[in-house]
DNA sequence: AGAGAACTGAAAGAATAGTTTCATTATTCT
DNA sequence: AGAATAATGAAACTATTCTTTCAGTTCTCT
């Protein structure tokens, strides 16, 4: 074969761009779990990868291989060198970049951010965030600062379409004070204030809790002012390998919080899901797609 | 099961001596080349064994296995958990929480997320997509989606910090056209598409190439109808045990991108971003804080 | 050494896996 | 918008793989 020392997985990759769909779908699946998934019968594959046995077969083919079997035999062959070669190590995310890459220097910082992050989470703490979040006797206000503000927002645009009353105030706005007129006592705030803590978010803070407002904070790993008046605070380490910070790892806490919030309130969110579809059909906002 | 722990290895070690002649002899053929000599079919195995193939079912089936099938399917669920490798064995993240608990449940597909999607990009296309971005000498046009639009903004924030001529067009805004009058050849498009691709963005993306821009477009496994229009194409994994779809991946792709970016372009950045911090100091938008 | 038991493999039979055809559906091009 | 083209999966078909039977062989024990 002339690309005998490429791997099967190369090229795939390599092939990725003139796949078809299903193809492509079935690509993914093969990467997936590589190359355990290719190993079993046809079948199986083709159930992983949600397309037909054909498609499986047809791709195979076009990939260079006289059909399944000897598309296998060469995955096992592949196996078989790897195994008795020097063990097979993950210290490189982008593979095929060199180590010192920003791609891996990057990535890397930014899991070592979430397992520290995760790790100093009480479970209590969040669960009790969410309870709160997912509470719709109350209003919910949420609170950005100059970047973070995108964080917030992301949280809003989820929570308005879980449950009513959601409110985004950009702390950074002039027309802040306005919003803080209707604030009821046992409304919640998000607050997310990060590293450069802006003042205008901490008075924003203040103001809410002397108006007897509950405050869940969204922190890095040093803490904003605003934690001490904070019922519940989430911090996140933000240093990665760049001139400013990291926001994965808030955006990430953020999204498991959406996730967890939506399961506690399913039976509501529902009915207004699918009236948001709704009025996305009849907006023809969305490309019709499967 | 009782040994659904051990390794069939270990479980053929440990029986070794109970073995009978052609029986150890396969089983040493096994192990020789473990696990992908197992994987093959059963005529394969026991000729390299030189035994008959009922040695090798019955074998499996003292073994414990109904039959060859379903030994192969164990070795492959075992190739396949140890290939996912060491870091997916951090099996909960967020201690104390049990393993079921969505902190640990996301956080997981999160990281599957991240290494998947690395693992795809080519360095080149990523370097290229930097330079490019860095390119002062023709402007840089931003654009995202419903939800999209945030990551836009985040990407927009930092790319404004290191570079001018840049410009943030939410393709959900009616004014969108208004952008494209001075777009010229050369321009460069960030495109954000992800699932539930938008007809707006997608006729913004065509437009914008009608008229000589290049695009680089951040979209989803899927990949928005964009991508033919693209010069650089980044998909991210975005499944995560949720109603919606996870931004974190895409999200630690910008990230890393404004800091190769912000390498590139250091020189012209630093004055910059000293003028930024006198404007800071002018507007007191931050507290004095070490 | 010889009878009995256990082991082994050839071959047939049963089951499962892989391939191909063809009608349907989606997409592209005019 | 409509015709032509490509892609896809259900189902039929073919090939291979796995299992079982059974007869020959080897080993063990008296």
């Amino acid at each position: 074969m002339d690309d005998a020392n490429l791997t099967i997985a190369d090229r795939i990759q390599a092939r990725l761009e003139t796949l078809t769909r299903a193809e492509r779908q079935l690509a993914h699946a093969i990467l997936e779990n590589y190359p355990a998934s290719g190993l079993g019968p046809i079948a199986t594959l083709a159930k992983d990868a949600d397309v037909s046995t054909p498609t499986v077969a047809r791709m195979v083919q076009k990939l260079g291989f006289k059909g399944y079997p000897e598309f296998q035999a060469d995955l096992r062959e592949e196996l078989k060198a790897k195994v008795s070669g020097p063990i097979a190590k993950h210290d490189t995310w982008a593979e095929g970049a060199p180590e010192g890459h920003m791609l891996n220097r990057f990535t890397e910082a930014v899991i070592q951010n979430i397992r520290h992050s995760l790790a100093q989470i009480d479970t209590n703490d969040f669960d009790a965030a969410c309870a709160q979040l997912a509470d719709t006797s109350s209003r919910l206000h949420i609170v950005g600062g100059r970047i973070t503000h995108t964080l917030a927002e992301y949280l809003f645009l989820h929570m308005q379409m879980i449950r009513p009353e959601v409110i985004h105030i950009q702390s950074t706005s002039n027309a802040w004070p306005h919003y803080l007129l209707d604030v009821k006592e046992g409304d919640t705030f998000a607050i997310f204030d990060v590293r450069r803590y802006e003042s205008n978010t901490l008075k924003l803070a203040e103001i809410a809790q002397a108006r007897g407002a509950r405050i869940i904070l969204f922190t890095d790993q040093w803490r904003s002012p605003i934690h001490s008046l904070a019922d519940i605070c989430f911090s996140s380490r933000i240093v990665v390998p760049s001139a400013w910070d990291s926001a994965a790892t808030t955006l990430l806490l953020v999204e498991t919080v959406i996730a967890a919030v939506q399961d506690l309130s399913w039976a509501d969110t529902k009915d207004r899901m699918q009236t948001l579809e709704d009025m996305f059909d009849q907006t023809k906002l969305f490309r019709k797609f499967t």
